[in-house]
DNA sequence: GAGCTAATTGAAAATCATTCTCATTTAAAA
DNA sequence: TTTTAAATGAGAATGATTTTCAATTAGCTC
């Protein structure tokens, strides 16, 4: 896949790719462009069928191993729902926490770390070793809440 | 299940379900013994043989059927973990966070909520309304820390 | 650009997790 | 007790994920 324009989102996970030794493969790329574009929370199969639309037949085992490698590379963020389901988002970088909207499960970066400056003294008396965390916070965007 | 000494979180689950009109069964009151005895986050099958081991046969679609339940009561946590599993944990009120043994999968209790205090202002500015947030730690236990 | 090679993919089967159905059982109220 | 709606167990059905392996391809090297 080598195109003209390419997003700086995709430029990015070549990069990352490249560092590795893997593969920027057209397949791959797809999961890229899909997600960061859609801006939202997406599950698998809707992430596949995206894909289709826009490289034909791909294969479902693709996805799967596409997505469970960019969550290790950190290019993707799996985020959870109150329902129990699970999707997944485009993340650059480390770092980051998402807020979901919980009507239309658009994704929405969260710039600082609201446990990073917390205090673990009391937890770490008892001996445990904080060494990362899960933050995802849940609400209404502007839109679903005007639609309401 | 009618037992003469019954533990404080039993007591309290039995009080949750009969509040909401539910039964208070061997299977479900099984279910809250073994997550809390355990004190750590366990899989849907290790449940289901820790309560088969107490009351002999007992379907696995019930155990499914009370971690639900038990999850919108609030007496029961789903956590995640970094390798894409989850399990669950005893949880005695709404908001506890709780920290995860990466290596025991040993569940602590986190007092305090990190997120609270937390300033939303440059969220909320972009209009996202934040309603709940989910927060896990993850680390080490002295436990564990000693045996490495 | 053509050839090389290890990495990657697609398709289908295999496996694992979860939900559903329905006949039987049981908790709890009368 | 008796009654009755709620809950359970067993297994089938469904759905999600992983594995396998032959065929394809990205990214070198020349």
């Amino acid at each position: 896949m080598k195109k003209n324009f390419e997003s700086t989102q995709e430029s990015y996970a070549r990069e990352v790719l490249r560092e590795k030794g893997l593969k920027s493969t057209v397949q791959r790329l797809a999961v890229v462009h899909v997600l960061h574009t859609s801006r939202k929370s997406l599950s698998v199969g809707e992430i596949h069928d995206e894909v289709k639309k826009m490289l034909g037949t791909t294969g479902l085992a693709t996805i799967y191993r596409t997505l469970e490698m960019f969550e290790d590379l950190g290019l993707v963020k799996r985020l959870h729902f109150p329902d129990g389901g699970h999707g997944y988002a485009f993340s650059q970088g480390e770092h980051v926490h998402h807020m979901v909207c919980v009507d239309c499960r658009g994704v929405f970066d969260f710039p600082e770390c609201p446990v990073e400056s917390f205090d673990y003294a009391s937890v770490e008396k008892q001996g445990f070793r904080v060494k990362d965390h899960f933050v995802q916070l849940f609400g209404q965007c502007v839109k679903c809440a005007e639609a309401a």
